[in-house]
DNA sequence: ATAAATTTTTACCATTTGGTAAAGGCACGA
DNA sequence: TCGTGCCTTTACCAAATGGTAAAAATTTAT
């Protein structure tokens, strides 16, 4: 048997896992990493604290597992990108998937944002190693259409960039949101409406 | 003599008050409200922690004060908007002010983003008594603009939330920036003229 | 059924952290 | 210069928190 071979996952070690990543994710992405503690994500696990620990190193393994799982589906709709398709079309439905997502996944969002704002202290390999080459390839795209006259001269970088911050606006500023347009109403639609406008006259030709 | 009369600040409350409050600064928006440790905060302020709460009445009334006392500074670029201006001007100098504002005082960006962010439990009365008039009030003057034909129809609150998250990415997000474009690169002169760009084709009537 | 392995609980511990009491030092006006 | 009031330090404390040891309970394989 070599070495490190992860021994297959129990029924009970599967299903606990599950709820442990359930609870760190509703804790964290409410109060940060130091504001999270292990008794409340235990308590919302249903489980106890040193049980946590029996299938996690520490508060810090949790924090890191978490963000290296979701970050898949987090570049999900950037992956999904299609070099064969229309570009402005391919930008425009790439901005909507990400505004659905900060919708359908606000605490995935909030969750990155909180550890990008301090620094990324617990993620920056997984950036270096997962969305740079990411971000690097679909740039390169873009700068391919633009070369071949299909859009207009634009920054490809900065064009991401502007995608990333005003669909999670939505989720990471939630609250402010919320403020200023009321609690009860549901901003999804008029900013898909003001997004897709707006992008789509940059990428006019 | 009045009940709450605020006896006038002596010269050394001054100074260290102003000490607290840059130590406070540095300190809450690099490791959020709960990462933050009054025995740091007393560090970089070079005071002791029981001096710092001779002049605060604990961590929490320091995060709120330096809250409050940021936040017209912080609403000052909206405020400049000028009803007597140009629409798409105004707005496009808006969209500079803002930019530059997230170069130069990333600090304070990232303070409000990360207040935010956790749900705004210490700040959420200053949003509704600051921010949403100021809102509300600017909203008013772009469906005016946009009433005399001067500004094409566009949505003036998703505009303004589109206008917030561009610019305060290159603050909250820098260090992913930095990732993707390299810690060295300024990417603010680039980042200007894409957002110049995208607002102005917007703008066009 | 029963031994072996896995999972969970109980009872702790050391450190960190926000905060306090009270004595000591210092500045400044009379 | 002297005393009054402002400022600072020393020495603490209680609660919270991440984590551990080891026994107890439960599941699983034979």
């Amino acid at each position: 048997m070599p070495d490190g071979a992860p021994k297959k996952p129990s029924r009970i070690q599967k299903r606990n896992r599950k709820l442990i990543f359930d609870a760190a994710l509703d804790v964290f992405s409410r109060y940060g990493y130091r504001g999270a503690t292990l008794d409340q994500i235990a308590a919302e696990a249903g489980l106890s604290k040193p049980n946590i620990l029996y299938y996690f190193e520490g508060k810090e393994d949790i924090h890191i597992t978490l963000l290296s799982q979701l970050m898949d589906t987090w570049l999900d709709p950037l992956v999904a990108m299609n070099p064969e398709g229309e570009p402005a079309d391919e930008i425009l439905a790439y901005v909507q998937r990400k505004l659905d997502m900060a919708r359908d996944l606000p605490r995935e969002s909030r969750l990155f944002a909180g550890e990008i704002l301090q620094g990324a202290p617990r993620m920056r390999p997984e950036l270096e190693g997962h969305l740079k080459p990411l971000f690097d390839e679909k740039c390169a795209l873009i700068r391919d259409w633009i070369a071949q006259g299909r859009l207009p001269p634009l920054d490809p970088q900065h064009l991401i960039f502007s995608i990333w911050s005003t669909t999670q606006h939505y989720a990471d500023f939630e609250t402010q949101v919320g403020v200023l347009l009321g609690v009860d109403a549901d901003p999804h639609a008029r900013a898909s409406e003001h997004l897709h406008r707006m992008f789509s006259s940059i990428l006019k030709v």
